[in-house]
DNA sequence: TTCCATAGTTCGGATAAATGGAACTATTGA
DNA sequence: TCAATAGTTCCATTTATCCGAACTATGGAA
């Protein structure tokens, strides 16, 4: 098992964040972890907007938002302890994730 | 040749948004024809970032662009005038564009 | 009118990326 | 040592992207 890489802050793309939070499920969980007080594990998602997401499926997707520099995730035991880089993306791209996180309650509102 | 379909406001979608703009060719022409004071033809972005761009990869890009709801097309005689969407999508999802073309412009200071 | 040039679209095949089941690895507790 | 849990990796299938070639639409010139 390859050890979990973080791209650098100043190798965060604006393309690469996008395109993570471009699908629906991990838009869902990066917003969920973001808004977190705590550190959250891949498992708390087994299930997204009452949908089943396979494992391997999830795996992904936490990759997808790790290689994007949108989350930090650490071995804690025998789970993974997801956080949200919000802070340092903010020092980078100002603005950018609130708005994103707003838009996502916004449409989330609509649709409920 | 189809006729060109634009979303209404309320179809427009966040993931569409952010998919559309993941694409460095994408965002690069959504953000001048953004900032554009006049509407801006296809073949204007004939190159991009000094990458020649061929006319059915546009053709494509420009329809994602469309289908996000981020631009409107309309045929103007032999060409087709652009025009963004931004006050309509402001209303929508307040400050994701401005914060996206913000961005943007962050990262291409960066590289230049 | 007919013909040609220009601006975009559509088609289709090749390439790349997402999906998810099955097997694997790592850690902990019994 | 063994079993259980949390994630990862592998790989086959499906899906999306890319781009050349053929097509459509409009307007201007002969």
């Amino acid at each position: 098992m390859r050890p979990l890489a973080h791209p650098a802050i100043e190798d965060v793309q604006l393309e690469g964040i996008l395109h993570a939070l471009s699908d629906p499920v991990r838009v869902a969980i990066f917003t969920n972890i973001a808004g977190a007080d705590c550190a959250q594990t891949c498992s708390a998602f087994a299930e997204v907007n009452d949908k089943p997401i396979p494992k391997s499926s999830l795996s992904h997707h936490f990759k997808v938002l790790r290689d994007a520099g949108l989350i930090r995730s650490e071995r804690q035991g025998i789970e993974m302890r997801n956080t949200s880089r919000c802070a340092e993306i903010e020092g980078r791209f100002p603005g950018l994730i609130p708005a994103i996180v707003n838009a996502h309650a916004l449409q989330a509102d609509r649709v409920a």
